[in-house]
RNA sequence: GGCGGCGUAGCUCAGUUGGUCAGAGCAUGCGGCUCAUAUCCGCAGUGUCGUAGGUUCGACUCCUACCGCCGCCA
């Protein structure tokens, strides 16, 4: 259907290294840009990520390492981007704001949004706050003028600036967003984010004076500003693309998924719908809001010391525990709440006794029994199987449909629940069926061998519906069966023949004893 | 101050339009199997569904107030 999708997960701010935040975001864009690129036409999916170079917290990082700006960046743009490959994040493309076509980009629609009218001088003055990087009003600050996000005090500024007019767009946003269901989702955010446009909006300053900073891409029509990191960053979304050209831009932006925070929610709900609207551009597809994961019950921040390296956790366990538990573990949306014993009771339950274990039953069975070697056409069986077998063929068949639905609809923890239905289906179904007893009687193989093709398929079949989740037990379960891509993707019953061998088992998850880190 | 939301078994949570809706998984206890990573299967629970009222033949599911937690806007 949708023969062109552009997802992006937010441009990191890379005043630090990447925390589980960062990862958990990444690994659910992920995980849907996987998804549907395993539909027709999904070869042409584009997916942003990437990190957000400029401003004053980054200027200021850098100096207190006694490193220029971009020598900074260079080394902390490093650091997300090894930490996304080794957790294989399938983006096509990871941008730097401060990358030359980004810049040349960011000017151009700048330039145009000058152009129409839609940017002004004027002079302004007011109490801003250096870690937020904007300006406050009276009322938003706590008493003594502190300021809410950062509990330290704002400065008295008064400068010129360049803004961009909000004001003038804020009905259409609305009606875009009124007439538009799921354009924000999950819903709570759509409703929050409506609530934003019943008030006029503050046209939005999108300069800073070189002589206050000078880290940020320059205007085109003024050479003594660069524009605001924010302004700059949702460019990034678009810059990097193989043709920017409006034609092009016209045809990404209504098939863009963003992956978001809540914290950005205005930023993406108001902001960026008037920054295309000023440019002529129209509005990306859908905003998909995701929580806060928090540590020991508070949201994870670097002042509050609570961060947890995500890259520590997939070194340990492997990549792929980490992607599994923040998929399995979170509702899309919610906050949720992060604890390395948690980690272990899933990876022992799920990984460990489920999967691993299921993996390594139904491989032995054929080794021992079979040599490997499959004997019959899966879901095929001529003889008595026991109870376990009709719910057992239902459960895998009915599997692609039900994973297509939930991933659809971002919610990943009830798809993958909907795997390990499965898996319990074909525990019950050799307990059912028993061929460890059948294989007892030599005259009684024909019948094991039927039981154990059905599960193999299902095997294969499971593996194959992991990829989108955890990308690399998808492969090294496939790699077990020795079956190529073709026969990874097939329907239940039409991809082990006869005749084919699989391999031995592996231990892929062994069980973790140490009751608590 | 205005407006969301949340509060269901020890833990994490499901509960569509009110009538097997009182559930799942994990953890716990007991029993069974032995192909498998001491894994797997079966059985057993416990719950005043935040509190107090109300509507109804009947409410976890609707209404009101209150308590607690959180969010957004101001």
């Amino acid at each position: 259907m949708a023969d062109r999708i552009h997802i992006t997960t937010a441009i990191h701010y890379s005043n630090g290294p990447p925390h589980l935040g960062h990862a958990y975001e990444d690994i659910a864009a992920d995980a849907y840009a996987r998804h549907l690129r395993r539909k027709p036409g999904g070869s042409k999916l584009t997916f942003v990520t990437g990190t957000d170079e400029h401003g004053q917290k980054n200027r200021d990082a850098a100096a207190k390492e006694n490193l220029d700006p971009k020598a900074f960046a260079d080394k902390i743009s490093a650091i997300f981007r090894t930490a996304f490959d080794r957790l294989e994040i399938s983006y096509t493309n990871f941008v730097r704001t401060t990358d030359p076509a980004h810049e040349a980009f960011v000017q151009k629609m700048l330039a145009r949004t000058f152009e129409r009218g839609d940017i002004y001088f004027r002079d302004y003055e007011g109490l801003y706050c250096v870690g937020c990087e904007r300006f406050y009003t009276d009322k938003e600050l706590l008493p003594g003028n502190i300021c809410p996000e950062h509990n330290q005090p704002v400065e008295f500024l008064k400068e010129s600036n360049y803004f961009l007019k909000l004001e003038k767009y804020r009905a259409a946003i609305r009606a875009h967003l009124e007439s538009t269901p799921g354009f924000i989702r999950p819903e709570r955010y759509r409703n929050e984010a409506l609530r934003m446009f019943d008030e006029p909006l503050a046209d939005l300053c999108i300069s800073r004076p070189k002589a206050r900073l000078d880290w940020g891409i320059e205007l085109p029509f003024d050479d003594k500003f660069v524009t605001y990191v924010w302004y700059d960053a949702f460019w990034a979304y678009l810059s990097e693309l193989p043709d920017t050209s409006d034609a092009a831009l016209a045809e990404v932006l209504p098939a863009t998924e963003h992956f978001i925070g809540k914290d950005i929610l205005k930023t993406h709900a108001v902001y960026w719908p008037a920054m295309l609207m000023a440019v002529g551009l129209p509005l990306y597809r859908r905003l998909n809001v995701h929580g806060y994961l928090t540590t020991g019950g508070s949201r994870m921040s670097k002042s509050s010391g609570n961060v947890v390296d995500p890259m520590e956790l997939a070194e340990h366990l492997g990549p792929d525990v980490l992607r599994y538990f923040v998929l399995r573990e979170f509702g899309y949306g919610l906050d949720g709440d992060f604890s390395e014993a948690r980690v272990i009771e899933r990876y022992n339950a799920d990984l460990a006794n489920d999967l691993g274990n299921l993996t390594s039953r139904v491989l032995a069975m054929t080794a021992r029994y079979f040599n490997g070697e499959i004997q019959a056409q899966p879901g095929t069986h001529q003889s008595e199987h026991g109870p376990g077998v009709d719910y057992y063929c239902q459960q895998v068949r009915a599997l692609s449909d039900r994973i297509e639905q939930l991933i659809d609809a971002l919610e990943f923890n009830r798809a993958l629940e909907a795997i390990w239905q499965v898996l319990d289906a074909a525990n019950k179904y050799i307990v059912a069926a028993a061929p460890f007893t059948l294989a007892k009687d030599p005259a009684n193989l024909p019948r094991v061998g039927e039981i154990l093709v059905n599960l193999c398929e299902g095997l294969r079949v499971i593996a194959d519906s992991l990829e989108a989740f955890m990308p690399a037990t998808s492969r090294k379960i496939l790699d077990l069966l020795n079956v190529d891509q073709t026969t990874a993707h097939a329907p239940f019953g039409e991809g082990l023949k006869r005749g084919h061998r699989v391999k031995p088992p592996v231990p892929l998850f062994p069980r973790i004893e140490k009751p608590n880190a």
